[in-house]
DNA sequence: CTGAAAGCGCTTACAG
DNA sequence: CTGAAAGCGCTTACAG
């Protein structure tokens, strides 16, 4: 077995070419460097970056009884390019705070969530499903902070906004007959409900008929067994999100049926696909960096104690009109 | 600030509830039970159960000097749902050797790669991106194995093998002018390199003219540039992926050309859509299971010094034809 | 087979 | 403003 000869840069490295103390070190490198002369900061910080001084995490995580990890429970169903970009743009922002955002593919097994969380203390821990009561119970337990969708009060009407934007938009196309077509084994459905509420409410405000609700996977045989269902007169569906949608054209295509006056759909997310397909999908578009950045202000919110500023707020999603195209 | 009462179970506590010494409780929970009797080591096993005892993971990586973390690096552009299934596993099989699978997005950064490696000190760290040289002189020096595709020798072939397999499948559907085509701004160049490639060969070797080679992202415009610029007689495409084949296969359509008879399209990934689609997509599906489980092995056996049975072999991909439905 | 002791690298009172 | 000391929870020689 090699023995490999890593270097290790410690804090006292630091103080010995500074010529301070190590609690000196700590203490400038940890934001309290008001406590000394200018010059003595000046000189830690200049030879922690000339040592590229990282203090150890374990060492850090030991003696203040909780690491500077942020984990992220992915949803293991869908995971669209939105998700994705969302969890760049707070890596960068939590870094700045010094925390490490890591990603976990969600698991059923509150053992293995127990397992984790304890095994890595981390600071706080985000999912964009809601937690179950026995993972609250485990969050608890260990002292640590959750964040889910239903943390950010605004997150529920971030959706129904979405259900009305969606129906508003059929409506103003001129279509009367409205549906909700949700995405089967989604684990989303807590969003999913949210928006059909809104696409619901829409049409009662409009003075439409109640949306049917529909249910179907990425599959032919369920699109088209939801089309059917909805019978020959012409129907608008606001979709759970673009692939839901692009199943429906589909099923309208084989049907024969004329798109979008006879069929029409609305989808979420703007996939790369949706620009693409013919004919081109109407859709929604998520402003990614805002969204990002309402995450992470939460969590600093919450770790720091200071009050956030409704991120939610600035959230303007756009609908994409691509009716003609 | 509220100061939770977070319950923590220390090997102390398991050692004073086994009635032996912490060292004790370290060894037998650490695989060297066969040191002590059966008796003391289920005393001690009982123990830890009964408290729900997790050993610090900061106060082992303090003093054995490396975490039980494996970082995954995910690349930033595309993350289809195989990649995902594939990491899911991976988690399972990883913790059953007691390391931990986390994931981050790539970064360009040098300077942020370091800052992860040498904070987090992970076991080993994971790329599906082959490492730039300055990642791997960063990780020598932290003493972090890495593993990337270049790493396994054979995943050039099996990406070349991938490429061979879709140019076959296309000959023997009764087309004989073969393209390959890229998705421009995919960080996955080499894979795809590789692919192109095994298509090439193969066209040699069934005796047909080279392959032509096309770029084009997920976008109308560069569709049918792509298809344009092929002229007007049969073509058979070979595809980076699912998304670039349903791209060329809407650019035929608006040009009203016959899928499959005069543009004919094979993808790779299976993806849900490639199933749906009008027409269905002809694609290569990629046994996610294997995979993973060759992946592991790797990194198990680079972590564990065991020898690897050549997993690779193991992986069998499928054409799935569907060009008549 | 067991247990007392040292030490991993850091932070944080505390005495000067 | 500085520095010596204790301690976070664990693992690992080492002496019995």
């Amino acid at each position: 077995m090699v023995q490999e000869d890593a270097v290790v840069t410690t804090s006292r490295d630091v103080a010995r070419s500074a010529g301070v103390s190590r609690s000196t070190v700590s203490e400038v490198l940890n934001g309290r460097g008001h406590k000394f002369s200018p010059a003595t900061r000046e000189k830690v910080e200049q030879a922690a970056r000339d040592l590229g001084y990282q203090p150890s995490a374990a060492a850090r995580s030991l003696v203040r009884g909780t690491s500077d990890l942020v984990i992220a429970f992915l949803p293991n169903t869908t995971f669209g390019g939105n998700l994705q970009n969302i969890f760049e743009q707070a890596t960068d922002e939590l870094a700045q705070h010094g925390l490490i955002l890591v990603l976990r593919f969600s698991t059923p097994s509150a053992d293995s969530f127990d397992r984790i969380i304890s095994t890595l203390n981390p600071r706080a821990v985000l999912s964009y499903m809601p937690f179950t009561a026995q993972e609250r119970q485990i969050m608890q337990a260990r002292g640590v902070e959750g964040f889910d969708p239903t943390t950010s009060a605004d997150q529920g009407s971030v959706d129904y906004n979405i259900g009305r934007m969606q129906a508003r938009y059929l409506y103003d196309k001129g279509h009367r007959r409205l549906a909700f077509a949700h995405l089967i084994d989604s684990r989303q459905e807590l969003f999913a409900d949210s928006r059909e509420e809104g696409v619901r409410d829409e049409c009662r405000d409009r003075g439409l008929p109640e949306p049917v609700s529909l249910r179907l996977g990425i599959d032919r045989i369920e699109a088209l067994a939801a089309l059917d269902s909805l019978g020959d007169l012409p129907v608008a569906i606001a979709c759970y999100n673009d692939d839901v949608a692009a199943s429906i054209v589909s099923a309208a295509i084989i049907r024969g049926r004329q798109i979008p006056d006879n069929v029409a759909v609305v989808g979420m997310d703007n996939t790369p696909l949706s620009r693409v397909m013919v004919p081109r999908l109407s859709t929604i578009d998520y402003p990614v960096a805002d969204a990002a950045h309402g995450t992470v202000a939460g969590i600093i919110a919450g770790i720091t104690g200071d009050p956030v500023n409704s991120p939610d707020q600035l959230i303007q999603f756009r609908v994409l009109d691509r009716e003609t195209a």
